[in-house]
DNA sequence: ACCTGAACACCGTTCAAGT
DNA sequence: ACCTGAACACCGTTCAAGT
């Protein structure tokens, strides 16, 4: 049949959602696992997703990904108070529910007129909330990095920091394999959290600058940039292996293991 | 007025062609230029250039910006043969076409309608030349690396290689502050010339394997992804000192002065 | 057979008309 | 005063109508 592609999948899950084989609050297939059961790009899978949640067959839940379901309450923030019952849209809604989308559709399902669309509100009601995507892409991004737990007293030793700063930051990219493309939209220190986190990886301890903190990110984020898309094997190296390999060897350069040479003064900030 | 600021600064630049302030020939401000002359963003820079594009009064050329005088014939490769006087389309000037494009305003202007207008054609003929704007932008990405010239008998010792190396791939990164981001859509193995880098990177008297090159490789583009825009110095560091910190550091990892660990096997392809 | 204008389905952002 | 449909200026890609 002539249909697009992403309009044949779509009937397709649509099909198996009327069947009663996908029910409602189950999880319909992410777009990585649309790429691979039919063998079509990631901007297919998406646009596929995008017609279902339009028609408010499924809806994206954070988190959790895309669920049988009609477009209902995001769930929020515990109610105080005495507020009407209709959900209020915030900030924080807005922020929500485009991770949401990213994480359930990719890099490329964050768009203004996607998050207005999920949120049942024309688009235009978004810049009441932020200036412009330029911003709700820097408010997303520091939202996620607010996702990092940091133990308030770390590991001490320079090389366990700075390692454990680095596997933090990767589990990150890992769980939002959309956030290192994003993050390389912004500037990092525009976001407190990620400075947060930044600064908590040179803590007083360890005896180094700030540098050190931004070039073990940009190392990581060089990696996991490579995150979104299915891997080839061609290099022998998937990112994991990547990462273990090289942060292995920037840790030796940055900690070296036998303490004998202090990074050079960058200046503490 | 009420013009937007892109159609404000489009007339200020037609204004100075009008006057012979700016001359044939004469390379009008870049988009870089353009955001810190008039503080706008990127985008708009790009929009402004674009209007007097399309009008035929300034044109992109490659490897020099963009010039005063209408759109002509792009410098080619020198002919050969009997080849009739106009300019044939090929898939190595649609490439061509879109780096002048990208060096001339950004990664924001390497689109698929911009190249087509660029060259005076309809944006269909385009896809006589390639399948789709993914490849267009990994023959991009190569053409870029091709750029590379390595060294036939280049420095054997594994550090000052792997120095090299990264220092080549940064000066590329420098030239077209663009390619970090294009390079993050794509699978850098799938770029021959590339590959031929990385291979060139860890040579048989270099004693290590790819995962090595890709580690380096990675390092830099994660700080590259930085040039595009304007940096704050709130880190204190720019894209520069950073390169070298982290640079010193992954070499002392990767290779240290004192030779005495060698990477782990991981495979020589 | 070849070529391309117009369409389709998007995008971010803004304006003007409506209540 | 507040809200939003429709518009504007894009984007990548495809189709169908024209020569």
């Amino acid at each position: 049949m002539g249909l697009p592609p992403y309009l044949r999948i779509a009937s397709e899950l649509r099909a198996r959602i009327a069947s009663g084989e996908l029910r409602a609050g189950q999880r319909v297939p992410s777009t990585r696992g649309i790429t691979e059961e039919w063998g079509v790009a990631l901007a297919t899978a998406t646009k596929a997703l995008a017609v279902l949640r339009q028609e408010g067959l499924v809806r994206a839940v954070p988190g959790v990904g895309t669920v049988v379901g009609g477009a209902t309450v995001v769930p929020g923030p515990p109610r105080r108070g005495r507020r009407r019952e209709t959900r209020e849209l915030s900030r924080e809604l807005v922020v929500r529910t485009a991770i949401a989308l990213a994480d359930a559709g990719g890099s490329g399902a964050l768009s203004m007129r996607a998050v207005a669309a999920e949120l049942g509100v024309s688009t235009v009601v978004l810049y009441r909330h932020v200036s412009a995507k330029e911003e709700l892409v820097a408010l997303v991004v520091d939202a996620v990095f607010g996702e990092v737990r940091l133990p308030v007293c770390g590991p001490d030793g320079r090389r366990a920091r700075l390692e454990a700063s680095a596997r933090a930051q990767w589990a990150l990219y890992r769980r939002h394999p959309w956030l290192a493309k994003s993050v390389s939209t912004m500037r990092l220190s525009s976001s407190p959290n990620a400075m947060r986190l930044l600064e908590w990886t040179v803590a007083p301890a360890v005896e180094c600058g700030l540098g050190t903190a931004v070039t073990l990110a940009a190392f990581v984020r060089g990696i996991a940039v490579d995150l979104e898309d299915p891997v080839d094997e061609r290099l022998g190296l998937g990112p994991d292996a990547l990462l273990e390999f090289g942060l292995a060897r920037l840790l030796d350069g940055l900690a070296p293991r036998t303490p004998e040479r202090r990074p050079p003064g960058e200046g503490r900030r």
